[in-house]
DNA sequence: TAAAATCAAATCCTATATGATATTGCATTT
DNA sequence: AAATGCAATATCATATAGGATTTGATTTTA
């Protein structure tokens, strides 16, 4: 098995990737394609195989992927991809960002530099543009991507760690898109987005609280059209 | 190796335990009481051995324990405890928990039952007494892990899956334990959560969001002096 | 025919072996 | 005496093997 190389971001040097890591990325992207459905089952000496690679990684990324809520385990019986939100659970998952993002827009606001505006706001143009997909679906995976993105750039002006792990440990634009694969970017989210960086520009971190609630609420509201 | 069972609740049905989760255990406890310093190096062999078990399951409850946020690994060098919270980490923690728990007992309240009430009830009077601890420390860790069942009891009752699981896997009472493990049960905690106790029985809401506020800012200014 | 029992294949879980990498201690050099 | 280089040891990461359990189908029995 070749060894797979990564170039470090600060040296020069190359540095061996673990084999686990990349079987955990692997495994997350069939996730995330819905290439492993909602439900299936995973097992482990057959991914092995398929990836040419032994058991003991696949176990290791599996057991991460268990913790990250992506898979299930049953003792004795082996992994399956987690099945879709329920209901309740989409209207768990949106009451929790809204105790979080809203308020995390306000302190972004009051932390803001010029710099990290720009950054902001490089993450917002990226969502417009984009190669031209190859079909529907893969342009709202970006979609899904780029949108996580922009609100995660907020959550690292807001600078608070904890607060922002907790968001990013709920895979919210991978539910997201195993919810809605067939569904269309909209206009109104880039709209939102734009409500929201004008608040930014105007340093009024209130309003940014404002914007931020009602993207999240428009966004529930646009998406439990899965439910019906 | 014998094979570690335990009795299922439902039936009287006896299902192996897999050693992985034994030994996640262990090391949980091992950290939880300061055993596993914070910082100190954890070798997989050497644990192995010790337990008198193979690498894999040492390697699994490892890498479950660092998703966790309870090991940091580094890639062929290995796992170690993870440091103790900085001042940084604990404001933002204490951020976070206010953000999701007072919204979270005003939720609760609104959801409440005599039964679930009187779980909540029974959670704070199992603070209160208890076996006489052999030390100080034990009391205190003690006094931790009752805290947290009392604070998971009402978010249990506040039904909102996403941000219990949240807060969980923060697992803030051993974050605050190894900061102040010598500290002493303090009176006052106590009468707060009787304050807390008191709005949910008179059913009123906003006094429940007002009494968890209360309760976890004094905690923090409590805990604070650790820092200095 | 339906239910129970049996058996084989698949899969899991754990143990062990092996090669690769990092760390440590000692010797050598400057 | 400090610094460097090298070898030995410890530890990690992966591969592979074997015992244990589940699953599913086939056979048997009521």
């Amino acid at each position: 098995m070749a060894v797979v190389t990564d170039r470090d971001r600060n040296g020069g040097f190359v540095r061996p990737l673990s084999i686990a890591e990349s079987v955990h990325e692997r495994i997350y992207e069939r996730i995330m394609s819905l290439e492993i459905p909602p439900g299936a089952r995973i097992p482990i000496d057959g991914l092995a195989r398929e990836l040419n690679v032994s058991q003991t990684p696949v176990r290791e990324a599996l057991t991460r992927l268990e913790r990250e809520g992506l898979v299930q385990k049953a003792h004795l019986i082996g992994y399956s991809a987690s099945p879709q939100l329920t209901r309740k659970e989409f209207d768990d998952l949106y009451k929790f960002r809204l105790l979080l993002e809203p308020e995390s827009a306000r302190q972004a606001c009051l932390n803001l530099t010029p710099e990290t505006l720009a950054r902001i706001e490089g993450a917002a143009s990226d969502m417009e543009k984009g190669e031209p997909p190859v079909d529907r679906n893969s342009r709202y995976s970006r979609f899904a991507r780029a949108d996580a993105h922009f609100h995660d750039e907020i959550m690292k002006v807001a600078d608070n760690a904890t607060v922002r792990q907790a968001m990013n440990d709920q895979h919210i634009h991978l539910h997201i898109f195993r919810l809605m694969f067939h569904s269309r970017v909209t206009q109104e989210a880039l709209e939102e987005h734009e409500h929201l960086l004008a608040a930014f520009r105007a340093g009024d971190a209130d309003a940014a609280y404002e914007a931020m609630h009602d993207h999240i609420s428009r966004s529930r509201d646009r998406l439990v059209a899965a439910f019906e």
